[in-house]
RNA sequence: CGGGGCGUAGCUCAGCUUGGCUAGAGCGCUUGGUUCGGGACCAAGAGGUCGCAGGUUCAAAUCCUGUCGCCCCGACCA
């Protein structure tokens, strides 16, 4: 290298060096409105984009194809490791940062106190509550230097009961709130969908444990409301849905969830705004009075048995018979475990609707569909199974209400390569068998059934950014975590457990909110407030831009300065994509006037601002574009 | 786990069918110059064990076998 040259290269370090810093967040914290004065996310930093890391790329990334996977690895927020294993990056961090300063805030209010567990911890203790085997292939396993069986934490709920056990022994330190935001770890068969599905991620896991259920639902109810909090805050969508339950049942469990395209959860929503749940969990309104229908005089008595060659699926045998899937009576064969009572369960929908497993347990016990060898033991033709196979077989027979209400069906015939048509309940059912059916909603709702309400139905995918879930004593008795009553006697805690994944509201803003140019961030989360992009970076530009990005600063704004050399189309491009919600512009046009141009990411056209008092003016414009909550 | 696709420069890709000279393009990057309000131009450069291993062949990015990795659909899954 020239000398001239190295000395030039020394003098602008050292002239970075002398640059003062940025003020202490705690000078500020008393002046100023802004929702991090707790001390969490940021409070007025500032950054050059020379100096930090913001690899933008004008190249969609081959390996995505959802939007925001695409945005994220675009703009610089992410970039892949492994499969489902991400890097964040400074831009994505500190969106994450700001999503979780927004959550301990609202946790805060609500009194549930931060504690950080480990990542790493024993496999005994999930051998307790015999979620070591549940979650199986889910885990991520390893043994340490004594052979000792660890596991990386997919969720906590025996780490925290373990903690409260050893801690908590009365009723009067009960309720109790506990929350931590950690990396978790899932093995996942696949990972999927960029950022929506990854194998290593970040989660804000709360806790609570109580001696009453009143207790419990009373925090329930705060943790929800909160949630709500935290959702419009980051701005983006979540709708309370109805969730699986579990044992405790009823309003037991809730999901929040955010309606768009690439979302892996269906959910249905009745037209009246009443009702809204999670497709596994939907129920719909049946009529009270089902009973078996008399077929018609003019629809045959007897069976017509037809040679179906190799078709055993749906697809194959309307395709052969040319007939509507609607016509058709799908019948599915399910195992009942032994602690339920063993067993085989028929269960009969229409062709074209799907079995619900969950509606299915809660009315007959634990079932899953049966093993295939196991079935055709027991008499099951698998494949060409139709209602009738319980003459033969004697099993529990449940019938979905449309299912029950055909009259001239086509179904399995009960043996390899048959199926049969003109089938119905009264002719082709034994009356024994008939009378023991039990006739209920089986399966999933579909777009257009009436929701418990009578209001019309309708589905979405979305993706669940959040779960609220009354959990009870599973987890306490399991591990003994037991607490003294008023009355002296041994009770286990009632729990209940709270996750958001504040990388999936990044995905899900990312989705919904952008726009052809790239990241449109509510203000709340972006990484930065402001943009100051000076069409060159030199001469009154440079120093009114320098003043401006310490004064925003020093106001509680967090604010980035395009300080690159680089042409001014280049600036913007990058700017748009990056999405940061207010862009200053500052050219020798304006400046000649004592004007810079504002532009809102979210508008066409810029408007133009007189410098003085400019950035007091620019915090109350963030101040009002933050979400009333 | 089943089905499909892909691994060549930091990124996006061509070359492979039909083996053959020093492995290419665009973007990005470096240096110099001209530019400078929506991804500039000129010139000169740097950068690749063609995922890895083995095999066939005088010769392999190209053909064969194995293996690893990645993406998509499905199965599974909070």
């Amino acid at each position: 290298m020239q000398f001239r040259a190295w000395l030039l290269r020394r003098q602008q370090l050292q002239g970075r060096r002398r640059r003062p810093a940025a003020p202490l967040p705690q000078a500020l914290a008393g002046t100023l409105q802004n929702p991090y004065k707790h001390g969490h996310g940021f409070n007025g930093e500032r950054m050059y984009w020379s100096r930090t890391l913001i690899p933008t790329s004008r190249e969609v990334p081959a390996d995505a194809d959802i939007l925001s996977h695409q945005l994220m690895v675009r703009a610089g927020l992410v970039r892949r490791l492994s499969a489902g294993i991400y890097d964040w990056l400074p831009l994505g961090w500190r969106a994450m940062q700001k999503i979780c300063g927004i959550m301990r805030q609202e946790m805060s209010r609500i009194d549930a106190e931060e504690i950080q567990m480990p990542a790493v911890v024993p496999a005994e203790l999930w051998k307790q509550t015999g979620r070591y085997f549940d979650y199986g292939p889910l885990l991520f396993k390893l043994k340490d230097r004594k052979d000792a069986e660890m596991i990386l934490g997919p969720t906590h709920e025996e780490i925290v009961t373990e903690l409260v056990k050893a801690s908590v022994s009365s009723h009067k330190q009960l309720p109790l709130t506990l929350y931590q935001i950690q990396q978790k770890f899932r093995d996942e068969a696949r990972p999927r969908s960029g950022l929506l599905r990854v194998r290593e991620f970040i989660m804000k896991d709360a806790y609570s444990f109580h001696s009453s259920l009143d207790s419990l639902g009373q925090t329930y109810h705060d943790m929800f409301n909160a949630y709500v909090r935290i959702f419009k805050r980051c701005g983006v969508t979540a709708i309370p849905v109805e969730a699986e339950s579990g044992p405790i049942g009823g309003d037991a469990s809730h999901e929040f969830i955010c309606p768009c395209a690439a979302g892996e959860d269906v959910i249905a929503r009745s037209e009246d705004g009443s009702y809204a749940a999670n497709l596994e969990r939907a129920d719909r309104q049946i009529p009270a009075d089902v009973s078996f229908p008399i077929a018609s005089a003019d629809v045959a008595a007897q069976l017509q048995r037809i040679h179906t060659p190799g078709a055993a699926s749906m697809e194959q045998v309307c395709a052969f018979l040319h007939v509507a899937s609607q016509q058709m009576i799908k019948t599915l064969v399910f195992a009942r475990s032994e602690a339920a009572g063993g067993g085989f369960v028929v269960a009969c929908v229409r062709g074209d609707h799907e079995v619900n497993e969950a509606k299915l347990r809660r009315l007959v016990g634990h079932v899953q569909l049966a093993d295939d060898a196991a079935a055709r033991a027991a008499g099951f033709v698998i494949g060409f199974v139709g209602p009738h196979v319980v003459n033969q077989t004697g099993a529990q027979l449940v019938i979905d209400p449309d299912a029950l209400a055909m009259t001239a069906a086509v179904t399995g015939a009960n043996e390899t390569d048959y199926h049969v048509t003109n089938f119905n309940w009264i002719n082709h059912v034994e009356a024994q068998h008939r009378s023991k059916a039990q006739v209920a909603d089986i399966r999933n709702v579909v777009e257009g059934d009436k929701s418990p309400g009578g209001s019309r139905l309708t589905l979405d995918k979305g993706i669940e950014l959040g779960h609220v879930f009354k959990l009870g004593t599973k987890y306490s008795k399991a591990l003994g975590a037991v607490y003294l009553d008023d009355k002296q006697q041994s009770q286990p805690m009632i729990m209940g457990c709270y996750g958001i994944g504040p990388g999936r509201i990044i995905v899900a803003a990312l989705e919904t909110l952008s726009d052809k140019d790239g990241i449109v961030w509510p203000v709340n989360i972006a990484p930065f407030e402001v943009l100051i992009t000076p069409i060159r970076y030199e001469g009154q530009a440079k120093t009114v831009a320098d003043e401006l990005h310490a004064q925003l600063a020093a106001r509680g704004v967090d604010v980035l300065l395009d300080d690159r050399d680089q042409r001014p189309g280049v600036k913007f491009k990058d700017g748009d994509l990056i999405g940061i919600p207010l862009r200053i512009v500052l050219g020798e046009k304006g400046l000649a006037t004592g004007q810079v141009e504002l532009k809102r990411r979210t508008s066409a056209t810029p408007e133009m601002l007189p410098l003085e008092n400019l950035a007091d003016r620019l915090g109350k414009i963030i101040d009002e574009m933050r979400p009333k909550v």
